[in-house]
DNA sequence: GTAGGGTTATTT
DNA sequence: AAATAACCCTAC
């Protein structure tokens, strides 16, 4: 892993992605002279976007076994066999071959929500480490409770992120994190509502344009974190808040109902960008030259 | 202009 | 020291 130039933001990946989904791999120039994504990818080239494309691909690609991928030179008699010609393909060409979701092994949900979030908390105070637990750990727990696919690596990264920078979890040294605060004895849900720096309602057409119906999930989020901050506002003071307390948990629930939706919109989101037709796209009919 | 290979730099 | 990600160069 390694941020060693200049690391390309969520913003400059999403924004990748969004162009290839959009105008298909291979047409860097188009993306990067799209009106949509220039302001984002102003810095970028039609190279830099080819490159990153193949570096995302790349680690895509290697996920759950990874072998010696390392200098595939045929020394010897073993040519590349007709497997490996799959995976040095187009990254658009993917068969995403993962949908089992009868064989979950938690019956208690109906449809077992990709709530990361809230597997990333659990872990958290699985771990219980008062000096972190670094992202593989957290990633081994993870896997260990429930079994993930591969979209769960990338998201794993990026939902990190976001909850350290939402400042729900808190994240020490250069790879460790941990729950911000375990002072009180009981304390189910960690009740921390700090002043959302990330925007969301100036920003809504982003997502309705991508997500459709799922940009319905906005609302929700801001009302969660009014009523959040409105909590600890009277957590602070040290009263009698345990009504309200009552009322944050249920909030939270919903904070983590919301994210759950915002993360399988991105799964879904993510499985288009590969190029993958998928049905639910009223709009995804683009012109064709 | 794109595809591919190789190199450098940073992180683990 | 190894792996990964950005960057650079070359060929088609």
């Amino acid at each position: 892993m390694g941020a060693p130039k200049q690391k390309w933001t969520q913003e400059e990946e999403d924004a990748l992605r969004r162009g290839v989904q959009k105008h298909g791999a291979g047409k860097w120039r188009t993306i990067q002279k799209d009106p949509e994504f220039s302001p984002v990818l102003s810095s970028r080239s039609n190279i830099d976007l080819k490159d990153k494309w193949r570096n995302l691909s790349f680690s895509a690609s290697g996920l759950g076994s990874r072998d010696k991928m390392r200098v595939p030179k045929i020394t010897g008699p073993s040519s590349t066999p007709a497997s490996t010609s799959q995976a040095l393909h187009l990254p658009v060409a993917k068969k995403v071959a993962e949908a089992s979701p009868d064989t979950e092994k938690k019956p208690q949900d109906v449809k077992t929500p990709p709530k990361y979030g809230a597997m990333i908390m659990e872990a958290l105070s699985e771990l219980n480490e008062p000096n972190g637990s670094e992202i593989n750990a957290i990633a081994g727990v993870i896997e260990q409770k429930h079994e993930v696919h591969s979209t769960f690596r990338r998201v794993i990264g990026s939902k990190l992120r976001r909850l350290a920078e939402s400042k729900k979890i808190e994240k020490v040294d250069n790879k460790l994190y941990r729950l911000p605060v375990s002072s009180a004895t009981r304390t189910p849900a960690p009740i921390i509502a700090s002043a959302p720096k990330q925007k969301d309602p100036p920003k809504p057409s982003k997502v309705a344009k991508n997500l459709g119906p799922f940009a319905t999930s906005s609302p929700a989020l801001e009302a969660a974190m009014a009523a959040a901050a409105k909590v600890a506002d009277a957590e602070a003071k040290a009263h009698d808040a345990h009504d309200q307390m009552m009322e944050a948990e249920r909030i939270l629930k919903m904070a983590e109902k919301t994210e759950s939706l915002l993360t399988v919109a991105a799964e879904i989101y993510d499985r288009c960008s590969r190029g993958e037709v998928t049905t639910l796209n009223p709009e995804g009919v683009q012109k064709s030259t």
